[in-house]
DNA sequence: CTGAAAGCGCTAACAG
DNA sequence: CTGTTAGCGCTTTCAG
């Protein structure tokens, strides 16, 4: 059924219906006779009609590497809850961490017509320059920076400072660094930073030999755990760059028979569910994924309704989580 | 940039334009004078206009209850995989685990004309059917059955069986069960059965007193096996309907020092990361959740493609893991 | 193989 | 407040 003939069902004519639709002057009976016509029939303007005239349709695009990551569902489960509120409905790029197909769903993105979109960004490349330049719609990034774009992100220097500090503070004076490729500005370079300052405040040197870059996982945070754990002098602490990384080392650790916390301190970075269950409970910082979702939401919808508001950046908060990884007064076992 | 607009500059007429973009004649000069047209000013056709006069909007709906749920979420990798290669995009429709929202993204998709809809089941309601009904549109169901629609579903009941006999032909003989609400026919119902049999096989009635549900949740799995743990001659084996519920029944167990897998033996059902980092790695049954997906969007393409394929139900397998959490024989500790 | 022309279902001036 | 009307950008006959 189109508006012509649910008009025509109505008894009215189609500009009424279209009023109705879309807040428009219109007399109470009027009203009344095309409310009881949609109870009646269930008509519904159609979306592509009416995205055709007013150019916009109702859609905001989310771009993310993974789906499967509790860091990414959560921040997407924050955007969900904000845009659902407003009407909005949410179309799915999922990258499977390829940096080409980022670029690839905001042109098809932009193809579609979103409204906006917002981007869990992982690297740039010169691609993602030129595709965000040649965009001309609301664009928010989050988990990273970018400039002239409006970003929610961490404080990732500071959440790995503090853990740093955290184990430094407790004796730790051979700290491993497990981190993720720096092409990643916040969690590869931004948290190295933080590792960094904590040991210049304790006037120790980084120690090459002691330091490891891996990918995302669990596994390769146990693949490449071993490289540190092999050498003569293993570290005495180890600061990892994700919660995940931290559990595979952490499991490693326990293979080998090193005792946690008080042969090796182990921390993560994002509070997942994974490490609250871990065999030692995982100190890390909690990020507000969620919140960044929220956040980035509501600063798209602003966007969306004026094109004119300039960009801004969120960092959010952390919050350090002490649990027993870290913590060697009392010593904990089984 | 319109296709008029477009075809002047490429010096071709509308209708060849339109034909350039979905394959039909053309000669070979009309389509390398777009083709470079295209190259150069990067027109696309609105898919909004397009939608009004094909019906077809290449966007399928995906409604699920939590993102933040690995088994959710892979799934929808899956499905994400096998949809964008076809070319279609991901709606998304998240429902907070509530069934009433379900049906309301059930309509809302509808309304927006979407080629078809996979629904990650929860619960179905009299609401539901009736959304059902009204739909008119490809439909598949994924971790539930229901009749006449195709779904894709998982071996509940063989799972449930099969990890309960694990645990009694392991000499447990008071098998305790943490299941979730049986208005959840797969994960409820069809599990609960499956604990049943493998009891009746062992001559064993199921004692009530060891018998409770929980949320989908670690926390509520912790809360709810405090209930079994604490009467006067608690469980010597503990089915866990999930993963999740599992872990948190764990740790309930380890702080009131039950030892696992002496005193206690224990068992999900999903194979979830958590499980194979906890504190006594999980046994469980893998669900292959990807591997729904992809086929859930095989079947939803197909029905998209002909929509009178008769609809189908597809029972994937699972598959047995044994791990520390119910390995009696050689005790480990740590 | 090609272009002209008729609409798809809707919104938004516009003139009452 | 209301209806008429002219498109929005596209696909698809239809007659060449």
């Amino acid at each position: 059924m189109n508006i012509t003939e649910f008009a025509a069902y109505a008894g009215v004519s189609k500009a009424a219906v279209s009023r109705y639709f879309n807040g428009g002057y219109l007399s109470a009976e009027k009203r009344q006779a095309i409310q009881k016509a949609v109870e009646e029939t269930g008509y519904h303007p159609s979306e592509s009609a009416r995205s055709i005239r007013t150019h916009r349709t109702g859609l905001i695009g989310v771009i993310l590497p993974k789906l499967s990551s509790e860091s990414c569902a959560r921040v997407t489960e924050g955007i969900s809850q904000i845009t659902a509120q407003e009407g909005y409905q949410l179309l799915l790029g999922v990258t499977a961490n390829d940096p080409a197909k980022e670029v690839e769903y905001l042109t098809l993105f932009k193809q579609r017509q979103v409204d906006g979109i917002i981007l869990l960004a992982t690297i740039f490349t010169q691609a993602h320059r030129l595709a965000f330049d040649s965009l001309h719609l609301p664009l928010v990034i989050v988990g990273q920076q970018y400039p002239r774009y409006s970003c929610v992100c961490h404080d990732d220097l500071g959440a790995a400072y503090a853990l740093t500090k955290l184990m430094l503070s407790q004796g730790a004076r051979r700290p491993g660094y497990l981190g993720v490729t720096t092409q990643d500005e916040a969690a590869g370079k931004e948290r190295y930073q933080g590792f960094l300052k904590a040991l210049s405040e304790f006037h120790l040197r980084p120690d090459p030999r002691l330091m490891c870059t891996a990918q995302f996982t669990i596994d390769d945070g146990y693949t490449q755990a071993q490289k540190l754990l092999e050498g003569a002098r293993r570290p005495d602490c180890l600061f990892c760059a994700t919660d995940n990384i931290a559990i595979g080392a952490m499991q490693r650790c326990r293979e080998l028979g090193i005792s946690i916390p008080d042969q090796m301190m182990i921390c993560g970075v994002g509070d997942t569910k994974i490490g609250q269950v871990a065999a030692f409970a995982l100190t890390t910082a909690r990020l507000h994924y969620k919140t960044a979702g929220m956040d980035a939401a509501r600063l798209l919808l602003t966007q969306i309704a004026n094109r004119e508001t300039p960009s801004k950046i969120l960092r959010l908060d952390y919050e350090i989580l002490t649990r027993e990884s870290t913590n060697r007064k009392p010593s904990e076992t089984m």
